[in-house]
DNA sequence: TGCAGCATGTAACCTGTTACATGATTAG
DNA sequence: CTAATCATGTAACAGGTTACATGCTGCA
């Protein structure tokens, strides 16, 4: 059973916004266009592609509203196929590649485990990150030393900027970490 | 006296180096491979087209060396066309979507200064980061304070991730403000 | 009546990915 | 001699951008 991928940044986005509650291609561009998900392309000419491939790959199903009328509203709804798809894509394990050219596909990726990860993996995809991102940083910090001073005072400062990064997202791992401990109490 | 764009993050990582130190188009794949620089892609695919993208523009120019063999290492050096199109492009100012779509570029940008605009320009390139950064970050706050209750615990967390990120932005900007500041002593 | 917002889509173009191709030079 | 590294490139493909196109609905 091969599960066709999950193509590009933006299908992830939109896959796991319709995980959440169903929704038809405007709203989705509305989301991508006036919250904090601004980062995303609200284009017409990224989204409705987008949604016919999720669409193709059987991850999301579109009904039809209003069929009588010329452009009708459809609604997609996330197949169990397309669950299957997101948690397999959710549970894939944290690699170096994954801090290096997707650090910001990290925080989408957390948004949209609630409902679909348990408890522990989720634990665990912090922990990694954590992990991850410490033995990078070792790596940088080596490379720094080695480079400092051949370097300009502008470049060493992009560097750190990217080394602060990092460790933000560091921090954030175990502050987050220790807040779902936490709520454990709750249940 | 239009000056054709830099057309992508990719070209402008490249005109960068170039503009640091001459380099061939292999080279370029070696630091794009192997440092801290390694976000870009290093794929001949990508690199090698977009080399002939900046010299069809005029912002690089290319010299043969060892003529003879099959395969020439061809040096490339930033031309004065390319050196005021890079001084152009490093000196629009920042603005709030540079904030939400082209956060990362910022350190980009900041990295090639050094040698191509007055510290004085440096200096207020810094100072309209940390007030942009300020100024969206007001925003997000009430957004915050308006979908709190119906938002997730993972995508809460999320957010919460690219408001850390920006507040390491600024701080970071403030920063190296200071540090630029205290090098005037020093010439 | 006219304008803003609802709602979906296509087409040309551009950049980057992946995979392939070529051949020289140097170190073991 | 052979493997790794030097060194440059092309071609098919995929996804996003920009711009265009269509027509409905509700409100002032």
């Amino acid at each position: 059973m091969t599960i066709r991928n999950i193509d590009s940044t933006l299908s992830l986005a939109i896959l796991g916004r319709i995980s959440m509650h169903p929704m038809s291609g405007y709203d989705v561009r509305k989301v991508f266009l006036s919250t904090a998900w601004k980062t995303f392309s609200s284009s017409p000419g990224a989204i409705y592609p987008a949604l016919k491939r999720l669409e193709t790959a059987g991850f999301i199903k579109g009904t039809v509203e209003k069929k009588d009328t010329l452009r009708p509203r459809k609604i997609y709804l996330l197949t169990e196929k397309g669950r299957e798809a997101l948690v397999e894509y959710l549970s894939r394990p944290l690699t170096r590649e994954d801090i290096i050219w997707r650090l910001d596909i990290i925080s989408l990726r957390f948004a949209f485990m609630d409902k679909l990860l348990e408890k522990e993996r989720i634990f665990s995809f912090l922990q990694k990150l954590g992990t991850e991102i410490d033995s990078y940083l070792r790596i940088l910090a080596e490379e720094n030393m080695r480079l400092k001073k051949n370097m300009s005072f502008c470049g060493w400062a992009a560097f750190q900027l990217g080394v602060e990064n990092l460790k933000t997202y560091a921090r954030w791992a175990k502050r987050i970490q220790n807040e779902l401990g936490k709520e454990e109490g709750d249940k």
